[in-house]
DNA sequence: TTATACGTACGAATTTTTTCGTATGTTTAC
DNA sequence: GTAAACATACGAAAAAATTCGTACGTATAA
């Protein structure tokens, strides 16, 4: 089963992250990193990744004995994808206005603004 | 009952969306709105809204016979609340790999791109 | 060899979210 | 006045997402 444009559940999301910072896993580890924000049982974490596994989202290499999850697009077509969805829900579409909320929001250092002034002069 | 600091579903963001853009409104208006994106009951969007107050998301006027309802929170305090969990889940809380990926994803007008420059000016 | 630890498979219970039917009351147009 | 249209109340079905128990297999250390 394989399903594209569907987008991940929260908790999908959560399992999408440790995979994104850490590059492929095995259960015991995503468990283990998620066991740092909140309790979960080892076997809801395995379920939930092989849902995954099902919805084409992970994709897992068997030949060893603890499975190996890799994620199936890459990290910033997704990330692209779920920002767009989130800019249209909660700012209509504006990128400005996202954008201008963000710098709002938090204090970014001087380091960052540079590259963001960076990104800005070369679309110009 | 009401429980601040819980995150409205996806179906509560669509209503939201809707009193956002047109402020104060009624159960009637908000589903023709939705039902302009998907079909939606009367009574679903009804039930929902009632939900809300409950939750303390939305308040309303029973005055008439017609219900009007309004958010609570303001806008701009909801967006930035819902931006911070976005940008530290899909974005590890770095405001600028969320805006340059926003930057990137699709183009904003030059209008906008000088808004976001004025902004970026006065952060410095 | 055997007990303990650790792995996957997977159905199903639980919880959360969404949707809607039915009851019932009010307004409106004739 | 009365039928049709439209309103809310609210329980509960349906769907979606999450959590977990149990069964069972393999490695490992004593």
């Amino acid at each position: 089963m394989k399903n594209k444009d569907v987008e991940p559940t929260k908790s999908e999301v959560e399992i999408l992250s440790v995979l994104w910072k850490n590059g492929g896993s095995t259960v015991r580890f995503v468990n283990d990193e998620l066991n740092k924000e909140r309790p979960i049982k080892y076997t809801s974490t395995l379920k939930l990744m092989q849902v995954m596994v099902d919805k084409g989202i992970l994709y897992r290499d068997k030949s060893k004995m603890q499975h190996v999850y890799y994620v199936v697009e890459e990290e910033a077509k997704t990330k692209k994808h779920l920002l767009d969805k989130f800019m249209d829900r909660i700012f209509d579409g504006s990128v400005k206005d996202l954008v201008i909320q963000a710098l709002g929001n938090k204090k970014a250092s001087k380091d960052e603004l540079l590259k963001i002034k960076e990104i800005l002069d070369k679309l110009e």
